[in-house]
Formats: structure tokens, C-alpha cells, sequence
RNA sequence: GGGCGGUUAGCUCAGCUGGUAGAGCACCUGCUUUACACGCAGGGGGCCGGCGGUUCAAAUCCGUCACCGCCCA
């Protein structure tokens, strides 16, 4: 990795005249420790990135962590905690002080481990979201929303985290189903006439009701709307109003309305021009707003305690168990209260426009494409965007009060009595200009000219709203351009059992460890072998093929060494094993870049493991030790080899090719000298004949018992005689060509046949053997005529396939007729 | 409630634009073959979730049902 770094190939040069090819790695925590899904989006990003600048382009992978607000704020404080310092203890300053001695020391770890995968990210660029520049970026882009209009302060319901003690965003608000208990309550008619019953499974927020809301299209209650109830145990009087979206087959039909604690109330307050009485606050208790007796209560108490108060006063109807989908923080996992708040938003219409067309034009690409329809629909239905956290750690709103006077800017009005707004900006914000802020945006940096837009955004899918939206709309908003061509979603990576990897549920794999036990090339190897559109399994059998991997080339290196094979040459291949791998290689370099081109990694590491071992170890050295091919080729092919393995398995590859004499510099930057020419269809088609003989052979020496030391004589009887090599069959096979005489065995092939004297012939075996081979031939001799004999298919399917079913049936009846003719001679 | 995805060999999964199913692991049988037993060679194992439809031809396209999972409300 050192090499690799010092190399100075890590750091993008602006003014390279080479084409740029980019990356932004989505930021990861700068609390965070690497876990699998890190691995695995690493490895991606590495293989895109080696790939393109083995290939000749400018690469630079941008990295750096995100001053993840909450996140850290509560690392540092749990810190404190343990020396029984509180927070608000000290004042803000001193506090952020301790934040950055814990970021300088902690922060950032991250980073480091992705060295441990052999990332070769451009660790001299890396950036955090609350360097200077940075943080003036985002200040900056605040304001100017600001200025626009888009950015804007409002009483609103927010998701209030009461275990965090900060508004929170609808994104980071996870919807979990509970049971609770639905509680009926009877709220009297004011003129004494009866009762309206309510259900509810939050009965402490009647001390904050409204209203009572029915369907006017309801029998039971359409009388009623107009007049009005008197709440129990506060004794206010609150009208009953119709409302069409209360649904009459719910609870009771009657809904209560808490403006200030439901945003459902909220929207029918807002329809119906009704108050909001607050009686829950951000500390979670009971507000003054509530008659005494519950004032200063933490929710749950006054739960209790309203429903023993209203059954003292009989008004429960009834309870009973009910499941409903209720909010939790992401973030600090309380239950979410929504609650009526003074904050800054951003309404996010006008810049999701642009962002759903550059969609829809294919400006931005989503791999899989079924993800552009999920940002789309989102994007369509978009919510203004709560900004501002009560928190002390972020990037603080560039925003002073004083009085009524709102004064929003860069820097602090002039004048007497202006006061700062405490709060600080959701780290998403921030986030959501991380490919232009770290390229030094809003200077117009060369940088910023060569390498905006990034290329491709690879990333999980649980980002898509966070983030991925997030920046295509602030892209088009401040580079005019969208941030990133591709946005590659990747699987999730989940336990070997199918659960969510997980450090509290036990089920988290570290990848570190996974390193440390069977090598970074391996877990790289083992995680795009898994890779998918679909959400996969950590798979240790995958993990070891990929270990199974480095040491079959480690290996083989050893024998292309040993034989005399060098790098950094550039011969023709002449004799057929060289033509053929040659072939076989720039088949692999064609369809590789094709693969990698449409993220299909798996199938990628899937083709250099059969490249490696079938045709590179299998066949192509054996070729070599038999003298069917040459030391001087093979290390070239060795060469190219290494070079398309490189971006999956980089250790490995470039510990091998170090060993390879000749070879010069890095494959980090390399170019084989090489080339692997153009397809050689006549050499693959030898060899493709010479494998399946070769297999036949075996495969009746297996059956016969026979040795494969035992040198055999055979004669091949194909229909084509020069595709097959028997010099190279000869060896491979350890035959000797010759007449085998009368009573040779004969072995089918899909070209004609092998003819084989074997030294005893089990009769019971070989007549069981040409009774199977004979069963298929003419199983297969009749699927074929049944095809024939139906007109339709051989007048409506294309004449190739009519013909193939022709030679097919053709070959099988002359493969039955000697193969019955060897069964009679058998007796 | 709306949307998306899945159901293929014992296990985990590939299979792109339709032409008689593949991999890795596991299993069975051989092999101290001078790069590699983290290996080599040979082999067994699947009415491709059910039912309909389109087609000469369906794991593949369409419809429907069942079960599993995810996202949004």
C-alpha cells in the first residue's frame, strides 16, 4: 500500500492531459469503524478506479469523513460522561474544543482502514465536512438558499427525538410496528345532551385536544358536528367539526385533534383553522399548558395517570390491544414525538425539479435503472427538509436575532443586541455538497474545473434520499451540472443467515478481521463474487475461493518463473498453446470490460477465477510443461494475466508480478507490453476439441479403472481432422496414436469419436457403459426427430436451428449404430 | 394501503435480448503427476414455487395465486 501511495499515481493531476475519471466516496462517519458494507463499496470503487488508471485515464477518488452531528456529539459526551463532566456543563467553545481533541486523536480511523483493504484512495486530498473551506461552503450555500427563498423559518411539526433532544428529519425517522392500547374515552356533550366517545392510544395529549373530528358523512355522529364537548380534565370546551378524512370504520369514528402532537391533527388543524395547545415540551413532560395536576410529568407518568383519573370519573368506555406502525429515531432509538417547533426549513419543490428531469433525460444513470423510478417517486413527493438541529456540534446557522429581526449572512450583522440562533445544520446538508465542496468549490479551483462531475457514485441504497438525491439537487443548483454520471446501487450485506448484520444483534462480521485471517485480496475477491441487484449473504465459501485464488497465482507464477518466463516482452505467439491462451486472454480483457462497464462484479471475479484456474493453471501451463507452448509466451501471458486480476485482487497480483523477472515499475500503473491480439477462432477450436477427447479419455480410464499412467493407444476417427491436435493429445492424454485394434473401446464425441485398446476390458463395465452411452444417443436421436417431424417448427424457426437439429439427429443415429454394432460385438 | 424484489442442485447463488440448466461449497470415486492436497482427474444430484396464457419453442415473456423480504405511507 506504501508503494502504492508513494507512487504519487494516488494524487489526480488537474492539468494531466489525460481523461478524468472520478470518484467521490460517499463519506462515511467520522465516528465510524469500517464495517461490511464499507468493505464491499471500497472494493467496488477500487476496481473502478485501478481499472481506468491501468487504462490510461487521470483517476482521483476523493475521500474524507463527515462530521456526522449527532453522531459525534454523542461519542464526546458519553466520553465526558464517564468523567461525570455533562455538557452543559461547559460553555459551547469549550465543548467544540473537546469535539476536535476527540476528532484529531479518534477521527477519521476509518480512513486509515480502508488502506488495510488496499483502497487507493487520494489520501493527500482527504477532506472532513467541517474543515474551514468546507464549512464555508456550506454557510455559504445556506445563505444563498436563504436568499432565494427556499430556506425559510416556520412553526411546524417536527419529528422531535427526546432521547436526543433535537429535531430530527422524516429521513432518519424509522417507522416500527408496536402494540398499543387503544383507549376509549367518552368526551361529554357541553349541552348535556350525551357523549361523544374517542379512541385513542395517546390519551395524556387530550389535555392538548382541539377538537373532535367526524366524517360528516356519518349517520351516528352527523347531527353532532357543531356543537361542541367539554374535555374532561381540563374542562376546556372544543367544537366537533366534520372532517372527510376521518375514517367512520376507525376506533369509534371519532377522532380527537391534538394539533401540537400528530401530524395528522396538524393537517386537520391547519384545513379547519383550529389552535394548538402544547401540552407536551421538548424535554418530553407535560407543559404548562395542562391543567396543574399534570404539569411537569413525563409522558408516560401522565399517561397513567390520566387514564386512572378518567376511570375515577368512569369516562373509559374500553380498551383493547392495538397494532399500529409508530416512530423511532434512528437515531437515538426513543420513540419520536412530534411536536410543534420553531425551525428552519428548506422547501425542496424547486430544486427537485431539475433533479427528477436530469433523471428522466439520463443524465444521471442508476444501476440498477429500477432505482431511478424510487428516487423519481420520491423526488415527486418531496416534504420540506427540517435543516436545523438543537445541537452544539455542526456547521452553527449562520442566522442572528435580535427581537423580532431576523438576520441571516455570512458573517454577524453590525450593531448592538444581535444574537446568534444556537442551532446547527442537519449533516446531510453538508453532505449533499460533497462532490464540488471537497474539489474547493466556491473557489473555481483547477481541480474543481477537471474533476466535476464525478463519474460514478457508488453507494447503498439506503442513501438514495439521504444523500444521492440530496447532491443531485445541490449539483445542478450550484455547478449547473449534475454531480455524477452512474449512481451504482450495491447489495446490502447481510449475515450468513439473512439477518442484518448487526453489532447489537451480534451478527456483525468485522472485515478487519476478516483481513487479518485470510488477506485483503481474498475478502475483495469473496465480496464481488457475492455482489448482485439483490441483497446478499456474507459468504465464507466465497471468502476462500478467493484465497483459493491468490494462491493458485501465486503458484503459478512460481512455475512460469521457474520455466523461464519473463515480463515486459512482447512476443508473437506461434505455436498453438500460445495462440490459444492469447485468444482466450483478450476474449477474458474484451468481456471484462464490458462487465465492469455495466457493474457486474460478480460475474467479473466469477470470469478471472475460471480464467485463472481452468484455462490459465488447467490447460494452458499443462500445455506448457508438455512443450505445446513457450516460457517466452507464457510470462506475457502471465503478464496479462496479472494486470486484469490486479483491480480485484491488487496484493497479490502485484507481489507476483514483482517476482516476474523483466518486470518494471508498479502494476499499479501498468501497461502490458503485450498485446493479446485479435481472436484466434481456429486456435480456440483445436484446443476446445483437444479438451473434450482429452476429457473423454479420462473419463473412460475412470470408468475402466485404467491408470492414467498407463499409456494407451488410440486412434481419433473426427469428422474434421485437422481441428484436432494429436500431437498435443499425445502427450495431454498420455496416448500413444496407433491401431487399436478390433476391440477398441469407441467413445463418442460431438465431433466425431476416439477409438481406445484398453489393456483389460471389464465386459460387465463396458457393456453397462455402451448400454448408458447407447440409451443417451437415442434419447436424444428421438428429441431430435419428434423437433423434425413438427412442421411448425421447421417452417417458422430459424433455418440454423432446423439445421443443427438436422446434424444433431444425424450424428446421433450414426453414434447409436455403433455403438449397438460394439454392444452385439461384445456378445 | 401503495410500490419494488425474491422463490432454480443438500446450502449460498448465477443464468443479459426465449432455442432442451450453471458456479462455489457440500457429497461420491481415484491420484505422494517434479507450481499448487488452499491441489489434480472423474462422477452423482434439479418436472427452474403452483396454475393458466403467448409461442414451433418458456427458468427466461404475460396473467394469476401462494409464501418470503425490503421501501414508502
Amino acid at each position: 500500500m506504501a508503494a502504492w501511495d508513494e507512487s504519487g499515481r494516488l494524487r489526480g493531476d488537474p492539468s494531466s492531459p489525460r481523461p478524468p475519471y472520478v470518484i467521490a466516496v460517499p463519506p462515511p462517519n467520522v465516528t465510524g469503524a469500517l464495517h461490511m458494507g464499507h468493505a464491499l463499496n471500497g472494493t467496488i470503487q477500487d476496481v473502478l478506479i485501478r481499472r481506468h488508471r491501468m487504462a490510461g485515464y487521470e483517476t482521483e477518488w476523493v475521500t474524507g469523513t463527515d462530521h456526522a452531528g449527532i453522531a459525534t456529539q454523542a461519542v464526546v459526551e458519553k466520553d465526558l460522561a464517564k468523567e461525570g463532566i455533562r455538557r452543559t456543563d461547559m460553555t459551547r467553545e469549550e465543548f467544540l474544543e473537546k469535539v476536535w481533541a476527540w476528532k484529531a486523536e479518534y477521527g477519521g480511523r476509518i480512513i486509515e482502514q480502508f488502506t488495510r483493504l488496499g483502497c487507493t484512495m487520494d489520501y493527500s486530498r482527504e477532506r472532513f465536512t467541517m474543515d474551514d473551506g468546507y464549512a464555508t461552503a456550506v454557510l455559504r450555500v445556506f445563505v444563498d438558499l436563504y436568499e432565494k427563498g427556499y430556506v425559510y423559518r416556520d412553526t411546524y411539526l417536527v419529528n422531535w427525538d427526546p432521547g436526543l433532544g433535537s429535531a430530527i428529519s422524516d429521513l432518519e425517522v424509522e417507522n416500527r410496528e408496536v402494540t398499543d392500547t387503544l383507549v376509549q374515552i367518552a368526551y361529554p356533550l357541553s349541552d348535556g345532551s350525551g357523549e361523544v366517545v374517542v379512541a385513542t392510544v395517546r390519551p395524556e395529549t387530550m389535555l392538548g385536544d382541539t377538537a373532535v373530528a367526524v366524517n360528516p358523512d356519518d349517520d351516528r355522529y352527523r347531527d353532532l358536528v357543531g356543537k361542541t364537548v367539554t374535555l374532561p380534565l381540563s374542562g376546556r370546551e372544543v367544537p366537533i367539526i366534520g372532517d372527510s378524512h376521518v375514517d367512520p370504520a376507525f376506533g369509534t369514528g371519532a377522532l380527537k385533534v391534538t394539533p401540537a402532537h400528530d401530524p395528522n391533527d396538524f393537517e386537520i388543524m391547519r384545513r379547519h383553522g383550529l389552535e394548538a395547545v402544547q401540552v407536551i415540551g421538548e424535554d418530553g413532560c407535560i407543559t404548562d399548558a395542562a391543567p396543574e395536576a399534570y404539569r411537569g410529568l413525563p409522558v408516560a407518568q401522565a399517561q397513567e395517570r390520566v387514564i386512572a383519573d378518567l376511570q375515577e370519573q368512569g369516562l373509559i368506555r374500553g380498551t383493547e390491544d392495538y397494532l399500529h406502525t409508530v416512530p423511532f429515531s434512528h437515531r437515538s432509538g426513543a420513540r419520536v414525538e412530534p411536536l410543534l417547533s420553531l425551525q428552519w426549513f428548506c422547501d425542496m419543490e424547486a430544486l427537485a425539479r431539475p433533479a427528477i428531469e436530469a433523471e428522466e433525460k439520463g443524465h444521471v444513470r442508476f444501476t440498477p435503472p429500477t432505482w431511478g423510478r424510487v428516487y423519481r417517486d420520491w423526488l415527486t413527493d418531496i416534504r420540506p427538509w427540517c435543516l436545523s438541529r438543537q445541537l452544539w456540534w455542526g456547521h452553527q446557522l449562520p442566522v442572528w436575532y435580535r427581537g423580532d429581526e431576523v438576520y441571516v449572512g455570512m458573517d454577524a450583522p453590525e450593531g448592538e443586541g444581535w444574537e446568534r440562533d444556537p442551532d446547527v445544520l442537519d449533516t446531510w446538508f453538508s453532505s449533499a455538497l460533497w462532490p464540488f465542496a471537497t474539489l474547493g468549490w466556491p473557489d473555481r479551483t483547477v481541480e474543481l474545473s477537471r474533476f466535476y462531475p464525478t463519474s460514478v457514485l457508488s453507494t447503498a441504497r439506503e442513501i438514495i434520499f439521504l444523500w444521492v438525491a440530496r447532491m443531485v439537487m445541490m449539483g445542478l443548483e450550484y455547478m449547473g451540472q449534475v454531480p455524477f454520471r452512474d449512481v451504482y446501487i450495491h447489495s446490502v450485506v447481510q449475515a450468513p443467515d439473512g439477518r442484518r448484520m448487526s453489532k447489537s444483534l451480534g451478527t456483525g462480521i468485522d472485515p478487519l478481521d476478516v483481513v487479518e485471517r485470510e488477506g485483503a485480496d481474498a475478502l475483495r475477491f469473496g465480496l464481488l463474487m457475492i455482489t448482485s441487484t439483490q441483497d446478499v449473504r456474507f459468504s465464507e465459501d466465497r471468502i476462500r475461493q478467493g484465497r483459493q485464488l491468490v494462491t493458485k497465482l501465486w503458484n503459478a507464477t512460481r512455475l512460469v518463473v521457474e520455466r523461464g518466463g519473463r515480463a515486459g516482452q512482447a512476443p508473437q505467439p506461434q505455436v498453438l498453446g500460445d495462440r490459444w491462451i492469447a485468444s482466450v486472454i483478450g476474449g477474458a480483457i474484451e468481456q471484462s470490460d464490458q462487465l465492469v462497464e455495466g457493474f457486474e462484479f460478480s460475474q467479473f471475479a466469477d470470469g478471472l477465477y475460471h480464467l485463472v484456474f481452468d484455462d490459465l493453471c488447467d490447460w494452458y501451463l499443462e500445455l506448457l510443461k508438455a512443450g505445446l507452448a513457450t516460457p517466452e509466451f507464457a510470462g506475457a501471458a502471465l503478464e496479462l494475466v496479472l494486470a486484469l486480476a490486479h483491480p480485484v485482487i491488487p496484493f497479490t497480483t502485484e507481489e507476483c508480478w514483482n517476482r516476474l523477472p523483466g518486470s518494471d515499475g508498479l502494476l499499479l500503473t501498468h501497461d502490458p507490453a503485450v498485446a493479446p491480439g485479435p481472436r484466434d477462432p481456429e486456435a480456440e477450436q483445436a484446443i476446445a476439441a483437444l479438451r473434450e477427447a482429452v476429457q473423454a479419455i479420462r473419463s473412460v480410464r475412470s470408468e475402466q479403472g485404467i491408470s492414467p499412467r498407463e499409456q494407451l493407444v488410440v486412434r481419433v476417427a473426427a469428422d474434421d481432422d485437422a481441428a484436432l491436435p494429436e500431437d498435443a493429445l499425445a502427450a495431454i492424454a498420455n496416448v500413444q496414436l496407433g491401431d487399436p485394434g478390433d476391440d477398441a473401446l469407441v467413445v463418442p464425441m460431438a465431433r466425431g469419436r476416439i477409438l481406445m485398446k484398453a489393456p483389460e476390458v471389464d465386459a460387465g463395465a463396458e457393456r453397462a457403459r455402451l448400454q448408458a452411452a447407447l440409451e443417451a444417443a437415442r434419447s436424444e436421436l428421438a428429441r431430435a426427430e419428434k423437433q423434425l417431424s413438427n412442421e411448425k417448427f421447421t417452417s417458422r424457426a430459424p433455418a440454423h436451428l432446423v439445421d443443427a437439429e438436422r446434424e444433431k439427429a444425424r450424428r446421433f443415429a450414426a453414434e447409436a449404430d455403433e455403438l449397438s454394432a460394439r454392444l452385439d460385438a461384445l456378445g
